[in-house]
RNA sequence: GGGCGAAUAGCUCAGCUGGGAGAGCAUCGGCCUUACAAGCCGAGGGUCACAGGUUCGAUCCCUGUUUCGCCCACCA
């Protein structure tokens, strides 16, 4: 017999070679005009700039699983990738080539700047769309899309253009959140708080035609450079009289009142708040109560500016140190607190951002919000797990204005004119020559571009086509599936929800599912200057990117952190090795062989053929409906235990007995029944392990139903023979099996040496069972001499174990050690003892009996005397073999 | 300040609506039994963080506590 497969499987041949065929076969394409159900996943798009980590890794097998696994139960699939074009990032990467060449982009000019970053997209950007199919991505690459294309960049003018003339986009002057490095504006979400040691100055501030000083607290106090009030709360007995007074500002000497406003907390500090109303959120609220003065200190990128008198030019932590000095050296600073605060950082570059004032375009989110709270409510679309919800909910209760202009050139230019003539604005879908409101031709076109989630809210629907009324959107809209991080579920998710149901009428989604973030076997986030990275690629080149998904789609469960141990992903690779060789050994037993002759459910099948075949049915249907409920993990684990523990350990060992033995008719059936299951189980698991699948697959002798496995019905534990009593007959068996290894592991029996073995079975229905079962139990137990039945002859002195109602007995005869006997059913006795006092227990509670349902009490009930009955057996074999002694 | 999550075997984690605690790895003992030593057979190992409560019965539900982690938030 000659294998048909290799002895070890090598992964990495077998990979390239299936996703070539799969991809050029046209497998991953959807159509939008087929009768079958839809089930569509719109990718999370990767930033262009992005390589493969393990969060891709994850998020993409899950969204694998789902779509092969659709596919396979007759859906039309549509699993659309793409890219997005991540405007800051981008810029970065680029501005840092520049860099290197001694340029910078303002050399270039903004349009030579664009054409760079296009460039090097087109250089490098494909790089983790390959990566992607290494890990066996089934995505519909025929339609793969950037953020920046043609087709998205319309559909950004349209909603933006829409909502700009419902009123829902505007311009505004305010405080936003300023990158002094990217020299742009960010939204509320995209500055990160890290909480920091930092101090907290006491500053005096001499109060004018008075001796007095009022102290005031901060955390900044280079700002007090911008200052034009000083405040402390309305009751504050302490500084009543000096509401109204003002006080010089040290340094600048600037005149600058004493204001009264209840967002004074009177505990914090000394109770007196400098006021800057142009580089702080709250104070630029009290400097509009109060119509006080806003004085912008700093430049762009952090430097004073000419508001600062002296201290122009200096960049701000300079400006710190310089203005703390002067004032110690004036007297005028009390004292320095250490304090801890939380400072705002830029999610890009984590430069500390400034609060800033500028004008800026902004989305009114709140009606937006309210329909996409709606939605969920109502259950249109559903989170899982559930508890996100409140996440969700949390968020959009409190949203506020989208800020989303930003002073990048990368990105979707926002298509507004300003008129040089009227200064009127024209924002429209195409470009404007003329302006709207007076004709002129004067225009300019606005410089910012928009926030890159700007274009990713539109993902779902502007990737099918849309505005224009496409088939694809008909069909494939509203998307099944999302798969995501909990990261982005407020960048990305909650404005796919707003903008889907403002564009469409209807939700984007309809399930959106939330999985973990895959960190270090240590629990941190990976990251390069940890040096904990953990590459995908690199994976997948030593342990095959079947044993990578499988490890991936087992941590699924987690909460919130997948610790992601490298010896799983080994010990998932020693998974696929042993679904290899058993496929080989089924190989080799199926030379003579033709699955199409013989009809399985006209053979009288053998008690090990029925039980493996219920327990594949069983299986193919929990697996189902573990991946129905997005319960992967339990989905990996009922396909692990059903390959190596069932159709490995058991059912091939069982068939052995067959496959050599005489019996050619016994033979044909044990192979149908191997093929069947071997065939099943590969397509059960293809969605898990897609490339070892399709190659054992394909290596299976007779006609294939279709071309690949990917595109074979997925099993339903449907159209299998089902005897179900049948299947228990033989977990007595086995049941006998484990016990007679037992016995012999616990007394160092070399596994070589045959034994004697009597069973005393209580009822004739066992030993008939057993009886049927004889050959399984010589086989897998080493059984030599097998005596069963009803009162038999048992032996004098034998070591002894139960099973259900049968006694096993193996004769010591100068086999076993007396000792090793004894010391063994002391431990048994111990543990069935334990049984019987725990149930006893129970069962003599009269509130138990009175309360507990029927059923409950009728299974412990049988437990207890089964227990008792075993107790008494191992007891009397006990006092036999100390009789011995 | 608000919210969320985690705490179960040496390690990493499962455990669905409450009914005798599980897996993988690691450990110990025995095996090169012709699919697989990346393997086979057997074994040991847990006051389910702590304290209360509800219940006939709690790892699971409720309250509180501790430790760790995360998210949100304008207390200078």
């Amino acid at each position: 017999m000659e294998p048909k497969l290799s002895k070890a499987y090598d992964p990495a041949d077998v990979e390239t070679r299936w996703y070539r065929a799969w991809e050029a076969d046209g497998c991953f394409h959807a159509v939008a005009d087929s009768p079958k159900p839809h089930y569509s996943i719109v990718i999370p798009p990767p930033n262009v700039t992005g390589v493969l980590h393990m969060g891709h890794a994850l998020n993409n097998t899950l969204q694998d699983v789902l779509c092969r696994w659709k596919r396979m139960t007759g859906h039309e699939v549509l699993w659309m990738p793409g890219t997005d074009h991540a405007g800051i990032a981008t810029q970065n990467v680029v501005e840092k080539q520049l860099a290197g060449e001694g340029l910078d982009r303002h050399a270039l000019g903004r349009e030579e700047f664009i054409a760079r970053v296009w460039k090097w997209r087109a250089e490098s950007g494909g790089q983790i769309i390959n990566q992607l199919k290494r890990l066996g991505a089934s995505c519909d690459w025929e339609r793969e899309r950037f953020t920046m294309d043609e087709g998205l960049s319309k559909a950004v003018r349209e909603i933006f253009v829409r909502l700009y003339e419902e009123g829902l986009i505007y311009r505004d002057n305010r405080l936003i959140n300023w990158c002094p490095r990217c020299h742009t504006a960010l939204s509320d979400l995209e500055v990160e708080h890290d909480e920091k040691q930092g101090h907290l100055w006491h500053l005096r501030y001499p109060v004018k035609g008075s001796p007095r000083f009022l102290v005031v607290a901060t955390t900044r106090p280079e700002t007090m450079l911008g200052d034009t009030a000083v405040a402390v709360h309305p009751e504050d007995e302490r500084y009543a009289d000096l509401i109204g007074q003002t006080v010089v500002l040290p340094l600048l000497g600037r005149e600058i009142p004493i204001i009264a406003d209840d967002y004074v907390d009177r505990e914090f500090g000394t109770g007196v708040v400098k006021i800057t109303p142009a580089h702080d959120f709250n104070d630029f609220e009290v400097g509009k109560r109060h119509s006080l003065e806003f004085i912008n200190i700093l430049d762009s990128s952090g430097f004073i500016n000419e508001n600062g008198g002296p201290y122009r030019g200096l960049e701000r932590g300079a400006a710190r140190g310089k203005v703390v000095a002067d004032l110690d050296a004036q007297g005028l600073l009390e004292k320095i607190d250490s304090h801890a605060n939380a400072v705002g950082e830029c999610y890009r570059c984590k430069t500390v951002i400034e609060p800033f004032l500028s004008l800026q375009w902004y989305v009114n989110v709140q009606p937006l919000a309210a329909e996409a709270i709606k939605a969920v409510q109502q259950g249109e679309t559903r989170i899982v797990p559930t508890q996100w919800e409140k996440t969700y909910f949390e968020w959009m209760f409190n949203i506020k204005d989208w800020c989303i202009s930003r002073q990048i050139w990368w990105g979707h230019r926002i298509p507004a004119w300003y008129c040089d003539d009227c200064g009127a604005i024209t924002v429209s879908r195409a470009d404007a020559s003329a302006c709207s409101h007076c004709g002129s031709r004067q225009l300019r076109q606005e410089t910012d571009v928009l926030d890159t989630w700007f274009s990713s809210a539109l993902w779902p629907f502007s990737t099918m086509g849309w505005p224009e009324r496409t088939e694809t959107l008909a069909k494939f809209y509203p998307t099944s599936c999302l798969v995501t991080g909990f990261d982005i579920l407020f960048f990305w998710v909650a404005r796919m929800m707003m903008m889907g149901i403002k564009s469409m009428g209807e939700v984007p989604f309809t399930d959106v599912y939330i999985h973990a973030l895959v960190r270090d076997a240590q629990g941190q986030k990976m990251s390069k200057s940890k040096g904990n990275v953990i590459d995908p690629l690199s994976v997948i080149d030593e342990y095959g990117a079947d044993a990578f998904r499988f490890t991936l789609t087992a941590f699924a469960a987690m909460g919130r952190d997948i610790k992601l141990a490298t010896e799983r992903i080994a010990g998932y690779k020693a998974f696929a090795n042993k679904l290899w060789n058993a496929a080989r050994f089924t190989l080799m037993n199926l030379e003579d062989f033709d699955p199409q002759v013989i009809d399985l459910s006209k053979l009288e099948l053998s008690p090990a053929d029925r039980w493996i075949l219920v327990r594949l049915a069983e299986t193919a249907r929990e697996v189902n409906r573990a991946l129905a409920e997005y319960k992967f993990n339990e989905a990996a684990s009922l396909l692990y235990a059903f390959t190596w523990h069932y159709f490995c350990d058991w059912y091939i060992e069982l068939a052995k007995e067959e496959l050599y033995g005489t019996d050619l008719a016994a033979k044909a059936r044990v192979q149908k029944t191997l093929f069947t299951v071997l065939e099943e189980l590969l397509r059960l698991l293809h969605p898990l392990m897609p490339f070892i699948t399709e190659e054992i697959w394909q290596a299976l002798p007779g006609e294939r139903p279709c071309a690949y496995i990917m595109l074979a019905p997925y099993p339903t534990g449907e159209g299998l023979p089902q005897d179900v009593e049948g299947a228990a007959r033989m977990e007595l068996v086995m049941e006998v099996v484990r016990a007679i290894r037992n016995i012999r592991g616990e007394m160092n029996v070399a596994p070589s040496r045959q034994v004697t073995a009597v069973l005393d079975c209580k009822s004739p229905a066992s030993a008939e069972i057993l009886k049927g079962g004889e050959r399984y139990i010589r086989a897998l137990a080493r059984v030599g001499e097998l005596t069963c039945g009803v009162g038999v002859a048992r032996p004098d002195q034998a070591a002894t174990q139960v099973a259900g109602d049968v006694e096993i007995l193996l004769p010591l005869a100068g086999l076993i050690d007396i000792d090793a006997e004894e010391q063994r059913l002391v431990k048994e006795i111990a543990k069935v003892e334990k049984d019987v006092t725990l149930f006893a227990k129970k069962l003599g509670n009269e509130a138990f009996i009175a309360k507990a349902p029927p059923e409950v009490l009728e299974k412990d009930r049988g437990k207890l005397s089964e227990a008792q009955e075993k107790l008494e057996i191992l007891q009397q074999s006990l006092e036999k073999i100390r009789g011995l002694k």
